[in-house]
DNA sequence: TATTGTATTTCGCAT
DNA sequence: ATGCGAAGTACAATA
């Protein structure tokens, strides 16, 4: 892969700054850092008052901004939200977006800026997950007597009207279906449970049993599911699925050591 | 407010940009644009392969790594992780953290850096929202007639042994719970009312009305909820609710117009 | 600390 | 497009 490059935006005269700006969007990724103000006005409607925050705009119009604490932006929007619009407003840079379909609108009004930069960010890959409640559901028919013993697979992730069916099977003697969750199970998770069984009553008119497996169960929710006829089973993942044991030491070799590194330079 | 400073660090020699990195961790906001792999190890483990990403670390130790595209990082920390260090591999820099509690670490490996900034980033602010279900519901209880002809509200957002209850009131000679959703009903929203009803007849041996009010209801949902004995209420928020009112027009000018501008040179 | 619910949730998948 | 559920959800409020 080509080595992309990155690019430091000259800050004044403000009007070419904006030119490139402009010209930059929805082609390379857009880096702003600077103090400013903001203001988003749809589904609710947020004010942020002067501070200092990194504005990124995206190749795809997605938009992000952080401050300096926490994962998640202060302010962002969805990609494909429409077009952005830099601007001079009081002889600052301001930034204006619509999203079309929503009426949606954010924006930002700096007052001083740090750094403008704009990078033609290339990325070809997409990150793979392993450990997802997909796989433990896959790590759970090939190994059915951790669900009970002498539970049959007999269908998988396989959708109803009410909702996608994790493990439908066999055990002494009934139906069952299985519900697995990657987390300790919530009140929740029990009503989707007990809205499937109940489905299956309804269409099929079948008694079928259930039992929902989780790392855990609070004492409301175990109480709740058993009083409905369902079951529990308590498997600790990370004890059990080898993907996402935890790592006991720090040491990078440890985990990755297997792993056989590509130099791209 | 104080000017706040940002800083290009010098890429080279690595040894003092890892010096420099590693004396700005939880005290500056540390941003990098590189071409890197990344290893995510803990509640799952994901794989990152070779691509330009930009990494922010914040004073909080939270971390996110953004790809070119969409408003997710492809990787990332919540702050308080625990220590952050950078170090010298193959040649190349490398970002190492491990979450004490949980053990979850994050490994960033860097084949190319295109930009490496430290910043003071200033933000004594907080952003004000307007328009959360928080607000819909006091809207509500200015206007109960919404809700339904006679209802006289009693008691709202207080505490129950399984959650909090919106608005308790009185209507119709009866007792009345409602559940406010700012978006559709979904099938956990009836249920989690269904839920409290039950408290209320297990615990105060009352047999509560219970209404859920929300812009739309899918079949299924409003199904279930009529025929568990519990009222649908539609009220489409966007239409009715002042502050969260679609803008219809581009213009900035008319939904900010109003705003006085202060100077902060 | 664990539980619970909201979110401008985002995202992906199936209908 | 809408519905639905998962998410390394994040985050705040609460017990």
């Amino acid at each position: 892969m080509e080595l992309s490059n990155i690019e430091n935006l000259p800050l004044s005269p403000i009007n070419d700054l904006i030119d490139r700006l402009n010209k930059a969007v929805s082609d390379k990724m857009i880096i702003i850092a600077g103090r400013c103000k903001a203001y988003f006005d749809g589904r609710i409607k947020s004010t942020l008052e002067s501070g200092d925050r990194l504005l990124v705009i995206k190749k795809d119009l997605s938009i992000i901004m952080h401050g300096p604490e926490g994962v998640k932006p202060l302010n962002w929007q969805k990609p494909d939200a429409g077009p952005i619009h830099f601007s001079e407003k009081d002889s600052a840079l301001e930034m204006f977006t619509r999203r079309k379909k929503t009426g949606e609108t954010l924006t930002v009004m700096f007052e001083h800026i740090f750094t403008s930069m704009i990078w033609h960010a290339l990325d070809e890959t997409e990150i793979e997950i392993y450990g997802d409640e997909s796989d433990l559901v896959k790590y759970l028919v090939k190994h059915p007597e951790l669900i009970e013993e002498g539970f049959e697979v007999v269908r998988t992730e396989f959708q109803t009207k009410v909702g996608p069916v994790d493990i439908k099977g066999r055990s002494k003697g009934r139906e069952v279906i299985v519900e697995v969750k990657k987390r300790n199970a919530s009140p929740a998770d029990a009503h989707q449970l007990k809205r499937y069984v109940e489905y299956f009553k309804d269409t099929e008119g079948k008694n079928i049993r259930a039992i929902m497996v989780a790392p855990d169960f609070p004492k409301n929710v175990q109480e709740y599911l058993e009083k409905n006829g369902m079951s529990i089973k308590k498997i600790p993942w990370s004890e059990i699925f080898p993907v996402i044991q935890r790592p006991k030491s720090s040491k990078l070799e440890d985990f990755f050591g297997n792993k056989k590194k590509e130099k791209n330079t």
